[in-house]
RNA sequence: GCCCGAGUGGCGGAACGGUAGACGCAGCGGAUUCAAAAUCCGCCGCCGCAAGGUGUGUGGGUUCGAAUCCCACCUCGGGCACCA
């Protein structure tokens, strides 16, 4: 008997696939498509354990589905622009492009082994020039049909290095590298109209029904549609042009409690202030500095100048109340500007205790009398309360209702009018970097911005060019920029702002169904291909990819390049939680903390200096805390599939797992067991057996109970299946011939998590062809009911005796024999009890 | 700060509102072995000799019955528009 040596047998296994070209998506139209799709990886240089778990997901689904008989498209590729490979530039010398197709070769041979069923014929990188030459047709076709636009915006940037940073590089208002103060500048850029679709994105929502429920919120939220009152306060010593100022509110009903009015530092009143006003621009150049990020603005300590100007009340034009710029106003959000109720508003609220300004009452809880507040009364609006101060509708009122009435009122009065928002922002694609697809238009003195040929696509990146200075090199390169204009022919200059990545990952799902198409899409393989029937990746990922993908497959849809039925692109959406590990640490003689890799550990103690490590909690695996397990050193100690099954076990799919060498090491001796069963059960020679009944039985369970498993994304449970259909085979009694059919239709149920295993135990129980080709077995009904059924009872809803019955035993005779049982006539003691319910077939109360 | 999740034995977890702890890890006992490894068999929430009690982050509530539903809170994680 041959032992069980992955090293060997998978490798081997991989060549069988390979020949047999099983993993290639055949266009079949006799056959159902399915279509499984991972989030494709950036390029890094290395895969790691989270990518191990994601493909392997993706693996079993497609593998599983392929058994099915569904013609199956599984593809790859790389997320290859962005920052990283610009930085290792910077930091290491070498070229962008040069680190990334090596990063990609490393990590699709360190893929490889996995056994993954992936048509790698399909295999391409987003800074392919041919991947990106079809993304520049497309920006194009959508800037004919008006879903690109310029226009200013605020970015990041580093006065020291001269250069845009990205919100992640400013650290406490700092750039990261140079250490300088970071400034908000505004520059002209282009963006993606994605809030014209803001209504549609949000209730097409409601369709996406195989979509975690926690994402459609999220992206609800996201688009944040409100609706409210839109009005101008009339102004006292505003500047010239500036006699109205128009504010947004969601509680038009608390227009009576406002006591100032705010804008952005933005607003275009407080940029006039600005030029004429020291204090002024000084204030705003502090309120600048918080950076770009909601996050930062939210956080940082609310803050307000007063201009001196007054608005005047609409319903009482006597009162006249002050106008502050304020640091967490957002421009980009209603008009920029707002009226400040600070009995109804936590912000409002330590705003106006802070600057000294009233704070009275709107509403108050029913039956409550009007009291000083020591913070915000913000009940839920469907929450009915007292208006001492409303205006509209009755005194007693939900929030919702003095809301709808306060906008009727507005309106008739000629104050205002109501208006439905989006807090979803249009999307902007400029990035002043070189690592990215070049945005295809030109800038031309006489004609102005001028789209570039198509037949001039792709506009390539320029390779000759450095990262030794600080900026965008597209920038300084001595004649990439040059060209002729498109419309004149006269000299013109190339837009150097290349894309955000986000527009690479927003259409490559419909890449795949054609990736060497020379055209976005080729029509006849979308309408066969789309949409992506189970999509799987990190929640991380749960708003913006997954919005813009939404948005980018509408606008595909309507520049021609997708079909209707495409416009919500992942029909099914998976998202899995991170792959975890302990922390392993000690201190250096300054105290600092040391990290160390967990092959470096053992027992606690470092296996180099034998000194005892400090365990600190599971955390995401991260380079910098050393907590990460590498998978290749996983897969030369134990083979791919005790990666594949230890990622799979234990943890639900949608959870974080914690690896550990005992899991992994448990996950190979199964393996081994299964292995070596295999062997045994092709040696025995036995005739049947009345075990070989109840074995049957349990392998009809369990492919009842993978097959649910899998198809509910359910890994951990199907893991446990198999793991008691293994225990069922080793403890019966059953023959030889039961056993190995039991242990055949073991290996197909294993094979779409352990394939090189389930291939192996297949070809030594004599199973015909490859098990991978193998149509997936069904489960016999009639071998998953028991006729007798135990019936717990409980007394007073706690469980004290059971009862064996026949299932279909009625309601009655049950009540007869548990009245019966010797521990319900103990608690009853001689009386009758107050209720009996009894729940066919699942268990028994007795109410005392 | 705002939005969204998650919390169950020593550990990972299982459980249509119906026997809490399936399955795995660790641990303990046994078989096999000259011995060990490997393997196999058994036990295993906590308190208790037992009877029994108790138990799903905390505190309330709904229900014949709550890990599951509702309210309030605590802790941890994801996102916050230029990280991917």
């Amino acid at each position: 008997m041959s032992s069980f040596d992955p090293a060997v047998t998978e490798p081997r296994w991989q060549a069988a696939w390979e020949n047999a070209g099983i993993f290639t998506a055949r266009h079949d139209p006799a056959r159902p498509k399915y279509y499984v799709l991972e989030m494709f990886p950036y390029p890094s240089g290395r895969i790691h354990m989270g990518h191990v778990r994601n493909y392997t997901m993706g693996d079993v689904v497609a593998r599983t589905k392929a058994a099915q008989g569904y013609s199956v498209l599984h593809p790859m590729g790389w997320d290859a622009f962005g920052m990283p490979a610009e930085n290792a530039a910077m930091e290491q010398g070498g070229h962008p492009a040069d680190w990334t197709y090596a990063n990609i070769d490393q990590m699709r041979a360190q893929m490889k082994p996995l056994g993954l069923s992936i048509d790698w014929s399909r295999e391409f990188a987003t800074c392919d020039p041919e991947y990106y030459g079809q993304q520049q047709a497309m920006f194009l076709d959508m800037l004919d049909a008006g879903i690109v636009y310029r226009k200013n915006a605020v970015v990041n940037w580093d006065p020291v290095d001269m250069t845009v940073l990205a919100n992640e590089q400013v650290i406490d208002g700092r750039g990261w590298r140079s250490g300088a103060e970071v400034e908000r500048r505004e520059l002209t850029q282009w963006f993606f109209r994605i809030s014209d679709y803001a209504e549609d994105l949000l209730t097409a929502l409601d369709g996406l029904k195989d979509w975690p429920e926690k994402v459609r919120l999220m992206q609800a939220n996201w688009i944040g549609r409100s609706r409210g009152l839109q009005m101008a306060f009339s102004t006292v010593g505003a500047p010239e042009g500036f006699d109205r100022l128009e504010v947004y509110s969601t509680r038009p009903d608390t227009l009576m409690g406002m006591s100032f009015a705010a804008i952005s530092p933005d607003h275009p009143l407080a940029r006039n202030l600005e030029r004429h006003d020291p204090k002024v621009a000084a204030f705003n150049a502090e309120c600048r500095r918080i950076g770009t990020s909601e996050e930062a603005l939210e956080k940082a300590e609310k803050r307000g100048f007063d201009t001196g100007i007054r608005v005047r009340h609409p319903f009482d034009t006597a009162l006249e109340l002050p106008v502050y710029i304020a640091n967490f106003i957002l421009m980009d959000y209603g008009t920029g500007a707002i009226f400040g109720v600070p009995a109804h508003d936590q912000r409002d609220f330590e705003f106006a205790t802070k600057y000294g300004l009233p704070i009275p009452p709107v509403f108050v809880a029913r039956g409550a009398d009007e009291a000083p507040l020591d913070e915000a009364f913000v009940p839920p609006k469907t929450e009915p309360v007292r208006y001492i101060r409303g205006f509209a509708g009755p005194e007693e009122q939900t929030g919702t209702d003095a809301i709808a009435a306060a906008i009727s009122f507005c309106e008739e009065k000629g104050v205002g009018h109501g208006v439905t928002q989006y807090r979803l922002r249009d999307w902007g694609l400029s990035r002043q970097r070189y690592w990215g697809c070049p945005i295809p238009v030109v800038h031309c003195d006489a004609c102005g911005v001028v789209p570039e040929r198509k037949e001039n696509l792709p506009i390539r990146l320029p390779h000759d060019v450095t990262f030794d200075q600080p900026g965008n090199p597209l920038d300084r390169h001595p004649t990439w920029r040059h060209c002729a204009c498109p419309s004149c022919g006269k000299p013109a200059r190339r837009e150097t702002d290349t894309m955000d990545t986000f527009v690479d990952s927003s259409w490559y799902y419909a890449r795949f169904t054609a990736p060497h198409a020379e055209t976005p899409t080729d029509p006849v393989e979308a309408e066969y291909w789309m949409n992506v029937d189970q999509y799987i990746g990190g929640i991380e990922h749960a708003i913006l990819h997954l919005l813009y993908s939404r948005f980018f497959a509408r606008a595909m849809h309507r520049t021609g390049h997708l079909p209707a039925k495409a416009i919500e692109p992942f029909n099914a959406l998976f998202t899995q939680g991170m792959v975890t590990h302990e922390i392993y640490m000690t201190r250096d003689a300054q105290g600092r903390p040391v990290y160390h890799l967990p092959e470096d550990v053992e027992d606690g103690k470092l296996k180099a200096t034998g000194a005892a490590v400090t365990v600190i909690p599971s955390a995401k695996m991260s380079k910098s805390k050393k907590n990460v397990v590498d998978p290749v050193n996983i897969i030369s100690q134990f083979g791919a599939d005790t990666a594949r099954w230890f990622v799979l076990s234990d943890s639900p799919p949608e959870r974080d797992v914690e690896w550990t060498s005992s899991g992994a090491e448990a996950a190979f001796r199964h393996l081994t067991r299964v292995h070596r069963m295999a062997h045994e059960a092709a040696a025995y020679t036995s005739g049947p057996h009345p075990a070989d009944a109840d074995l049957a039985r349990a392998t009809h369970r369990a492919i009842d109970e993978v097959t649910r498993g899998i198809e509910g994304f359910a890994f951990n449970k199907a893991v446990a299946a198999l793991y008691a259909l293994t225990n069922a085979v080793q403890k019966s009694d059953a023959g030889a011939e039961a056993k190995r059919t039991a242990l055949r239709t073991l290996a197909q149920l294993s094979a779409p998590m352990v394939p090189h295993l389930a291939e192996e135990a297949w070809h030594i129980l004599g199973g015909a062809g490859l098990v991978a080709a193998a149509p997936w077995p069904k489960p016999d009904p009639a071998l998953l009911t028991d006729d007798t059924v135990i019936l717990p009872i409980q007394i007073n809803g706690k469980r004290r005796s059971e009862i064996k019955v026949d299932k279909a035993l009625p309601t009655g005779d049950v009540e007869k024999l548990v009245l019966a049982d010797p521990e319900v006539v103990r608690f009853l003691a001689g009386a009758s009890p107050k209720k009996l319910i009894v729940v066919p077939g699942r268990i028994v109360n007795v109410v005392l």
